[in-house]
DNA sequence: GCCGTTTTCGGCCCGACTGTTTTCAGTCG
């Protein structure tokens, strides 16, 4: 097992521990753990050779010997133990909102329920009313649950999906006789939910047979669903669905086109040609009138044919950008033009990184700065600083600030907007730093009027603040979206904030769909990874791939800011 | 199950919300 799949074991074996109805804490000792083996820098393996996962935070004598055990033997005593306890099914069960580890419990022990279509069956015939503490309207919350979830299930976030993708790329790639393999489908749209993989392999048409032989032994897919002649449907070990085609070179740019999609864009552009008599599918151009086939190496051959030019990925939804590549596209934001991110926590807070190894991370990026934002006090799971901390914090970053030449900390905070709308910090204090974000972790079924009451109250007259990540809500989570995000927009609209979009892998809050309705409403969009390690960093890239569909362009985000010290720098950065 | 010591065991984040029950338990962030 690799340090994710331990990480992963360690909170299931946690889940279940939870389950049985185990000491708190001792639970919370496999979530701790798992978290730092997650964050580690080095290699798990290194630990265990040097015999130093005690030196871990939260990892003791009895924990390291678990991690030996799974990163070598894939399994530990306890968890074979566990297993046997609880029907497979019974996890499930904890994915409905408001299903919790005790009542799962009752739910199991006592009806024995073990799958979400026997809850579901249960719950219509009222039977969970019988039991101590459950009634009508807890019914009602879980057959509600139940439909959100079916809903979501099969769907994963892009970083999850492109993350399988690229490791399952790079094992077709090395199978000898594939000349090209690359991702094709949502992933290389970047859209933000995915729901299956598509993989495009390039091969002789003598090579095709003995390839899908070889492909279907890889050892990422778990389970093979069908098996044509050009196509391979999978089930991966993470539960992705994953469709691999097998294409002769002289198609592969017109699959690759094909399959990437969207539907949508694909019609259009099918629609296009014909207009221009021509004829366009997975495989190449055909003449429907006296018109010569244009010849075709690459895919973006196929939008010169067509008089455009070419369209990336991220851009192909038929929202527009066809006709708008008649003259031109716009040039998007690429990982290399990303100079910083805010809205990143250390050890002050949540964070697993003290300010000085954050700067580092940064730094080994090439990056040019990096924003501080860590939690202020109410946000106790998240370990909010005091008053006393965060002073303690501006000393300690300021002074590291003085010593650090070509790279500028930005110390700002992430300061949670309180049920009443006033802010966690006192103003006097707020006003030591360059930037605030002001954030609602709490009483989240506000309605309209109250979440707009909250929000202006925190915002008002307040200079340089950002309205950090505002849904706060998984999008995986939900279905459509929290009531708070278009008030969240008008509000910011109104009073000329700047609205974070929060790119951390785990919290997708926006869609491309709000940014252009932000857009609409003249309300400025700014990245943010909410990262918690140096890893995090990466996720800002991916709230880049989200926000580019929103036709964001660069000098949008540069322009987001009125805070004078961080548009000097942006005004720098623009200059290189 | 870990940590930090008062070195042998007590403390470990906490407040809000919901639903059930009538004072509290479970869930969530």
């Amino acid at each position: 097992m690799d340090k994710y799949d331990v990480a992963d074991t360690l909170e299931l074996i946690g889940t279940l521990l939870e389950l049985k109805g185990e000491n708190p804490f001792r639970v919370r000792a496999y979530f701790t753990a798992a978290q730092t083996i997650r964050n580690t820098t080095a290699d798990l393996m290194f630990y265990i050779n040097s015999n130093s996962l005690t030196t871990l935070k939260g990892v003791g004598k009895d924990l390291a010997e678990k991690i030996t055990d799974l990163a070598i033997h894939g399994d530990t005593k306890v968890l074979s133990e566990l297993k046997s306890m609880f029907p497979p099914g019974v996890l499930e069960l904890l994915k409905i909102p408001g299903l919790g580890p005790k009542r799962v419990k009752i739910l199991y022990e006592q009806l024995g329920i073990a799958s979400i279509s026997e809850l579901k069956y249960a719950c219509e015939r009222h039977q969970l009313q019988k039991l101590q503490g459950f009634g009508t309207k807890i019914e009602e919350n879980i057959l509600q649950g139940i439909e959100q979830i079916t809903k979501s299930t099969g769907k994963f976030l892009y970083s999850i999906a492109k993350h399988t993708a690229d490791i399952l790329v790079e094992s077709i790639s090395q199978l000898k006789g594939v000349i090209l393999c690359e991702v094709a489908g949502s992933v290389r749209r970047k859209k933000e939910v995915i729901g299956d993989i598509d993989i495009l392999v390039s091969v002789e048409e003598y090579d095709i047979q003995k390839t899908s032989a070889e492909i279907i032994q890889l050892t990422q897919i778990e389970q093979v669903t069908g098996c044509g002649e050009t196509k391979i449907s999978t089930i991966l070990k993470n539960g992705i669905q994953c469709d691999i085609r097998l294409v002769q070179p002289k198609s592969y740019p017109f699959a690759l086109q094909y399959f990437t999609g969207s539907k949508e864009h694909n019609v259009a552009l099918r629609t296009r040609a014909k207009a221009v008599g021509l004829s366009l599918n997975e495989y190449n151009f055909s003449s429907i009138s006296k018109v010569q086939v244009p010849r075709c190496t690459t895919e973006d051959d196929i939008y010169k044919s067509l008089g455009l030019h070419p369209i990336p990925p991220e851009l192909r939804e038929n929202m527009g950008e066809i006709e708008e590549a008649e003259t031109g596209i716009p040039k998007l934001i690429s990982e290399q033009d990303i100079r910083g991110a805010f809205h990143c926590h250390t050890t002050y807070s949540d964070g697993s990184l003290t300010p000085e190894e954050l700067c580092e991370a940064a730094k080994a990026k090439h990056w040019k700065f990096i924003g501080i934002a860590d939690h202020t006090k109410s946000a106790a799971y998240a370990n909010g600083m005091s008053i006393e901390t965060a002073k303690r914090q501006i000393e300690h970053v300021r002074k590291l600030s003085t010593t650090l030449t070509n790279f500028t900390i930005f110390l700002g905070v992430e300061c949670d907007i309180l049920p009443d709308g006033s802010l966690d910090f006192p103003d006097s204090l707020l006003q030591e730093y360059d930037y605030v974000v002001v954030s609602i972790h709490s009483k989240f079924k506000m309605t309209e009027t109250e979440a707009t009451e909250r929000i202006i109250n925190a915002l008002q007259n307040r200079y340089s603040t950002i309205l950090g990540h505002p849904t706060g809500r998984l999008l995986l989570e939900r279905e459509g979206y929290p009531i708070n995000l278009k008030v969240v927009i008008d509000v910011a609209a109104k009073l000329q904030k700047v609205i974070e979009i929060n790119s951390h892998p785990k919290r997708l809050d926006l869609d491309w769909r709000w940014i252009r309705y932000a857009k609409q409403h003249g309300v400025k969009l700014c990245i943010s990874p909410d990262a918690h390690n140096a890893e995090g960093l990466n996720d800002t890239y991916y709230g880049v791939g989200i926000a580019r569909k929103g036709w964001l362009e660069p000098r949008d985000i540069l322009n987001t800011w009125s805070n004078t010290a961080i548009k000097t720098l942006f005004e720098t950065i623009r200059k290189d």
